[in-house]
DNA sequence: AGTGCGATTGACT
DNA sequence: GTCAATCGCACTA
């Protein structure tokens, strides 16, 4: 069983429809390896920007590392609205990163996109950030939020509203084998195997476990 | 009130 | 490989 829709007969352009809320495990970890594949989408002025999910990390329950951990605060209250949720936050002062909030209501959890994999919006892609490669566009929590133009105005926005210019779709194409390792950057709870990614993706950041 | 550091990135030796 | 940028929050006092 798979929520592929069919590509759309003489049309290079996949059919994608918005994921509703029962689709979603109610589960962080479940949730991680669901959204591998799957489309993130942001509607903008200037057009659409879509990129294929390709590596997240699971911020569960009971997480040390989790921004979620010691309680709601004014900025992590989105964790802990219902799954499908936009968490975005700043971070090093710098860049923004999102997540997808992954319990039930009142229950922190999250999913850190952390590569996305461009469908559509490229060209705007490129101006929102100043690249040399294409893979500079999108790989990486920080640079996929620059180029997909997410910021403080989408935190807790309803990634399943029918309407929501930001939203989670089906997958755009089948996805390949799944990898799971360790989580990028952290200090606490560093060996906890919670990243997954799409192997041999090139928008995938960070160390890759060897397959035997 | 002050300090330390973080789910990162880009520039540079 | 090293390191600065620069904001919010946890923690100490």
């Amino acid at each position: 069983m798979n929520d592929q829709m069919p590509i759309a007969a003489h049309s290079h352009v996949p059919v994608i429809r918005r994921l509703r809320r029962p689709e979603l495990p109610v589960d962080t970890v479940e949730l991680t390896r669901y959204l591998i594949g799957k489309t993130l989408v942001h509607d903008v002025r200037e057009g659409r920007l879509s990129g294929r999910i390709v590596e997240a990390e699971a911020y569960p329950i009971g997480d040390a590392a989790a921004h979620a951990f010691r309680g709601p605060t004014v900025r992590n209250r989105s964790l802990f609205l219902d799954r499908g949720h936009a968490y975005v936050f700043f971070n090093y002062g710098v860049h923004w990163m999102m997540n997808v909030s992954s319990e039930k209501a009142g229950v922190g959890g999250g999913v850190l996109i952390r590569g996305l994999d461009p469908l559509e919006g490229i060209r705007q892609m490129e101006k929102n950030r100043s690249v040399s490669h294409l893979t500079d566009l999108t790989k990486g929590p920080g640079r996929l939020a620059m180029a997909m133009q997410i910021d403080k105005s989408l935190d807790g926005l309803d990634l399943c509203s029918l309407h929501s210019e930001f939203w989670l779709g089906t997958a755009a194409k089948p996805v390949g084998e799944i990898g799971i390792t360790t989580r990028v950057g952290l200090s606490r709870e560093a060996h906890r195997e919670l990243r997954f990614y799409e192997q041999g993706n090139p928008f995938v950041s960070g160390p890759r476990k060897l397959l035997l």
